[in-house]
RNA sequence: GGGUCUGUAGCUCAGUUGGUUAGAGCGCAUCUCUGAUAAGGAUGAGGUCGGUGGUUCAAAUCCACCCAGACCCA
């Protein structure tokens, strides 16, 4: 019967369930030093990726580590309940755009609709978490949507209000005609196609000079909205007289050639962009010319123009271009023309185009300018440009009212305070997200929505003084009204007067950016601070979060405006950014193109300790990105999970037929004992060292190569130790050493891979003496005794394994299988220590070996030659441009001169002198000796064959031949057989001579010779034999 | 267009402050071991370390530019 980690993982989830496990491991801290921990948001409208599953992963594997190590760790889920993508759905589900749907069920019904989808997946996403092993509180779960969440998140707007941080502007934005609302760059980003736009230039008649200026724009239907022209100032323009038409035309005298085409022209003068600034023209629609600045229409220098494209004199439309606005800004012009609604379509003022969507309205502006003889070129351009992620439709960039954080105040302070943050990896520190801060600018936080957190604005309707409200007391104490719930319609209807001054208090009609509230999310979720106020303080800022890389301008960076704002501190100490989960094929992971198994179907395959394990052994927990294979979550089970597994089930086996229990008395403890509880020291030190600096990634391998060890020398090597009859001192050592191996490695693995280490946990509890903790995770996490390390030892085993690897190729060479015994095999090393060492474990390699004798010779010269390679490290800075020559001085150094330089550590030369570190000495096998040397250490192994030894092999080829019939009849390990062996002479001596041997190694209680041929049929043997096996009874 | 990251064997990835013959796993071929094992081990084939230039005695590693991909920002 197998073993299925799948099923084992089931149960063990029932046991953590039943036992309230997670609970307990709450309960057992409670009263330990906190662990603050935020967790970033997911919206529950789609179900968990791979992406979501990493993040956990890693979330969780930090938390059982800092658990065990004895923190307080309070881990509650968090949802993001507003926003667009919500909206989105609703309008999508009605099949009507965002202004019909909110009027046809009003602010109440169309909020209620959100409210009813937002959570439509959260049992999904339950189900998914905890299958992948990730203990969170979903029952103390935290929502933006909740009314404590909300409250807290306009104590938040009401601190910077109250710090001066929040103003109102006008903001150019991305916006969807098609879903009336502005868009965040971040979704306006998302959906760039190559489209073709009509690419006109346009004339312009200038005021006080009988001239043009020819301007050039892809969006003619922003033409309407000119209010002023652009030019560099550092570009020169040229005048020049165009065949064909009536005045001159300005324009850079760079693109001349480009933009005037065939047509013959004659330059008349020119002039730099400087100059030019301050010239009037007339506007193209005088119509819409009424109420605007003096400002107006003249040439505005600018330092954003290329000259590449274009005719170097820039059409500035300040309501449709951040640029624009920019410019015009600092010019004094600060009314704006916008003659479309949000639809995109025209007002009436425009006769010609009025009630036209503006894509519609290009061809009809184009054909005027034609008739006017103002188009002076057209053309078609393909270019990228965004458009609506959800409907499809080219955005326009708009100009709308906004309120702002004024984040570039506090730039000095957000890169302080970024310094005191730990990145996982470093880079994003001073790049991404140090550049980004460098460069940040003013954060526009309102949305003009209506499934999100009210601005908490009141605005007098007469005098316009606004008063910002902070918590839902202060409200009922204006408008005696005391709300449960702060969602615009609830809080809408709501208005105050104030006693001596006119007019009545009203709320402005805007929501808030949800990425306000997931930064609020520390202060929100403990609603503070209108609860939970002290211990909120103490445990801010957190001190750990783990998100992907896309949130680096996300939530990473609004966390850290709001704390810097609100305390002068970063959010959290340490971040670890996890990469993009891509697809095997190495695209983005796509439902449509069916290119990745759902996390689920992984988990029921190979299970969630595998990919667990797999997602943190890859660079994605150091943001980097990476294909997701599932042979990787295969591989995982086959080299580390499964000899992990093998090596506990091959001590419980032996355990359970000794009925053997743990002990605490001394113990003779042999090398390899020693070494193996050595190793796992060591790999205690590094996963601590590895956690403690959240490099998740360092983590698995060591722990692979371990467990290799375990297995495959440990265990291996120290077998026949457990196979013994009755007890011993021996077999108890090597019991009680296997067995702390065991239970150390499961609480060492515990965060990692959490099941399997819980049912090793708990399946070793029988084999204890003493009382152990009720799962693996209410144990103390192991650190280092650094007195049962032994690196010399540690050194020795593994040149131990050199050896076995050496001598085997050896036999190989001589075509000597490893079950032939062989007479002798000579270790020849110069080094006293390292002979020592090995010394030590001469009754291994003996075993290993399948050698009689072991011998030891400090002779080097017998065997081999000396031959040196240059330290480079250390002569390239020595010897600089002389390298070449000392290489080669090096290269014809004699035996007898390096025997020299490494008795005394020196060598003097004619050229040059030697000191210690300088060269490498190497070693080669002589041409006449039988040995192999792997350049450090050289051995012998004496190849002759006698018929003694020769006969002691066959018998070992029987007790195999035999082992695996034993096997294959599928027989209990400690069941005894009898033999009936049929052969001839050669079998029946064979037999004789090494009867005690093969019986005792097969379990056989006797043998029997039959003459009658039978079913097993060795004919390795001389003669050919037969063996039957007989139950015992 | 800008910023950050990535590019190493057929595939997935290591590769320390520049340094000696660039490694591992999977897959492939050959051999081998095994009463814990769904295994293990050995050997071999497979690399112009994305490209070009530069710095240096020495570059996968540092610098510049270019190419490709990803993410973010325009």
């Amino acid at each position: 019967m197998s073993f299925s980690f799948v099923d084992n993982e089931a149960r063990i989830r029932q046991f953590w369930h039943d036992e309230d496990i997670f609970k307990k491991s709450l309960k057992k801290t409670e009263t330990k030093p906190r662990y603050t921990f935020y967790d970033g948001p997911p919206f529950a409208t789609g179900k968990p990726h791979h992406g979501h599953l990493l993040a956990s992963t890693i979330k969780d594997v930090v938390h059982r580590y800092f658990t065990q190590q004895g923190y307080y760790v309070e881990r509650r889920f968090g949802w993001d309940c507003h926003g667009l993508p919500i909206e989105h759905e609703i309008n999508q589900s009605l099949g009507l755009q965002a202004h019909e749907a909110v009027e046809q069920l009003g602010v109440a019904g169309y909020n209620q609709a959100c409210r009813d989808i937002v959570m439509r997946y959260s049992e999904q996403w339950q189900s998914t978490i905890e299958r992948l092993g990730r203990w969170v509180e979903f029952d103390n779960d935290y929502k933006t949507m909740d009314c404590d969440f909300m409250e807290s998140v306009w104590w938040v707007f009401h601190e910077l209000w109250d710090k001066g941080m929040i103003y109102e502007g006008v903001k150019v934005v991305p916006f969807s005609t098609s879903l009336e609302t502005a868009l965040s760059n971040f979704e306006a980003g998302s959906n760039y196609q190559s489209v073709q736009d009509p690419s006109i230039t346009v004339l312009l008649s200038l005021v006080n000079q009988d001239a043009y200026l020819a301007i050039w724009t892809t969006t003619p239907w922003t033409l309407p909205a000119n209010q002023a022209i652009a030019v560099s100032p550092e570009i020169t323009y040229a005048l020049v007289e165009i065949e064909g038409y009536d005045k001159p035309v300005w324009l850079c005298e760079a693109n001349l050639d480009a933009i005037i085409k065939k047509t013959p022209y004659t330059v008349i003068e020119t002039a730099s962009g400087a100059s030019l600034v301050g010239q009037r023209y007339q506007p193209l629609f005088p119509e819409l010319n009424h109420d605007l600045e003096d400002s107006c229409f003249q040439i505005l220098p600018a330092d954003f123009i290329e000259t590449d494209t274009g005719t170097g004199l820039v059409h500035l439309a300040p309501s449709f271009g951040e640029d624009d606005y920019n410019v015009c800004q600092a010019h004094g012009i600060l009314t704006l023309l916008c003659p479309i609604n949000d639809q995109g379509r025209f007002n009436e003022e425009i006769a010609a185009v009025a009630g036209l969507y503006i894509k519609d309205a290009d061809k009809v502006i184009i054909k005027t300018l034609k008739t006017e003889k103002r188009l002076f070129n057209q053309d078609v351009i393909e270019h990228s440009y965004p458009f609506c992620p959800r409907s499809d439709t080219p955005l326009i960039y708009k100009a709308i009212p906004s309120w702002f954080v004024a984040v570039s105040k506090i730039k000095d302070k957000l890169a302080a305070n970024n310094q005191k943050i730990r990145w996982v990896p470093e880079h994003i520190k001073d790049g991404r997200f140090g550049k980004w801060i460098d460069n940040a600018r003013d954060w526009a936080i309102s949305r003009n929505r209506v499934w999100g957190t009210p601005i908490p604005l009141w605005r007098n309707d007469v005098t316009g003084t606004i008063i910002c409200i902070s918590s839902v007391q202060e409200l009922a104490s204006l408008t005696g009204k005391t709300l449960t719930d702060l969602h615009r319609e609830h809080v809408d209807p709501l208005t105050f007067e104030k006693p001596g001054e006119e007019g009545t208090y009203r709320r402005v009609p805007e929501v808030l950016d949800c990425w306000f509230e997931s930064g609020s999310m520390p202060y929100a979720q403990a609603h503070y601070p209108f609860k939970n106020q002290s211990d909120f303080e103490q445990t801010f800022p957190a001190e750990f979060i783990a998100e992907g890389l896309d949130q680096t301008r996300g939530w990473f960076y609004t966390l850290n405006i709001l704390s810097t704002i609100l305390f002068d501190q970063p959010a959290f100490k340490n971040v670890i950014v996890n990469g993009l989960v891509a697809a095997e094929d190495g695209k983005k992971m796509s439902k449509r193109l069916r290119n990745y198994t759902p996390p689920d179907e992984l988990m029921a395959t190979y299970g969630a300790d595998a990919l667990r394990l797999y997602l943190i052994s890859s660079n994605l927990t150091k943001g980097e990105e990476q294909r997701f294979a599932n042979n990787g979550v295969k591989d995982i089970t086959r080299t580390t999970l499964l000899p992990w597994y093998n090596a506990f089930k091959f001590f419980q086996t032996y355990a359970e037929i000794d009925q053997w229990q743990s002990c605490t008395t001394p113990l003779p403890y042999t090398k390899l004992d020693q070494w193996i509880v050595s190793r796992l020291q060591t790999l205690i030190e590094g996963v601590n060292q590895n956690m403690q600096a959240y490099k998740l990634y360092l983590v698995v391998p060591p722990l692979l190569s371990f467990i290799d060890e375990l297995t495959n020398t440990y265990i291996r090597m120290n077998r026949s130790r457990f196979w013994g009859d009755g007890q011993s001192d021996d077999k108890n050592a090597a019991y009680q050493t296997l067995f702390q191996v065991l239970s150390t490695l499961s609480k060492l693995m515990a965060p990692f891979a959490p099941y399997l280490s819980e049912h090793i946990h708990l399946s070793l509890k029988p084999f204890s003496s003493e009382d152990t903790e009720q799962s693996v995770h209410l144990c103390d996490y192991p650190t280092v005794d650094v007195t049962r390390q032994n690196i010399q030892l540690e050194t020795g085993v593994q040149m131990l394994q050199e050896i076995i690897t050496m001598a085997r190729n050896q036999r190989v060479s001589a075509q000597i299988k490893t079950k032939t015994p062989l007479q002798s095999i000579t270790i020849i090393h110069k080094d006293p220590a390292i002979i020592e060492a090995l010394a030590q474990l001469s009754d291994r390699l003996k075993v290993e070996l399948n050698v009689k004798e072991v011998h030891f010779s400090q002779d080097e010269a017998h065997y081999v030659t000396l031959y040196a390679k240059p330290n480079l490290p250390i002569l390239g800075k020595k010897y600089g441009r002389q390298l070449p020559e000392i290489k080669a001085i090096i290269a014809n150094l004699a035996d007898s001169e390096l025997r020299t330089y490494e008795a005394t550590g020196t060598l003097t030369l004619d050229k040059t002198d030697f000191e210690a570190g300088d060269l490498l000495v190497l070693r080669e096998i002589k041409s006449n000796v039988k040995a192999v040397s792997n350049c450090h250490i050289t051995i012998s192994l004496d190849t002759t064959l006698t018929e003694t030894l020769i006969q002691e092999g066959l018998a070992r080829e029987v007790i195999s031949q035999i082992q695996k019939t034993r096997k294959s009849l599928d027989l209990a390990v400690d069941q005894r057989i009898r033999l009936v062996v049929s052969g001839n002479t050669a079998t029946t001596s064979l037999f004789k001579a090494h009867e005690d041997y093969i019986l005792k190694e097969v379990l056989a209680l006797d043998w029997q010779h039959y003459e009658a041929e039978q079913n097993h049929i060795f004919d390795q043997i001389e003669g050919s034999f037969s063996i039957v096996l007989h139950d015992e009874e």
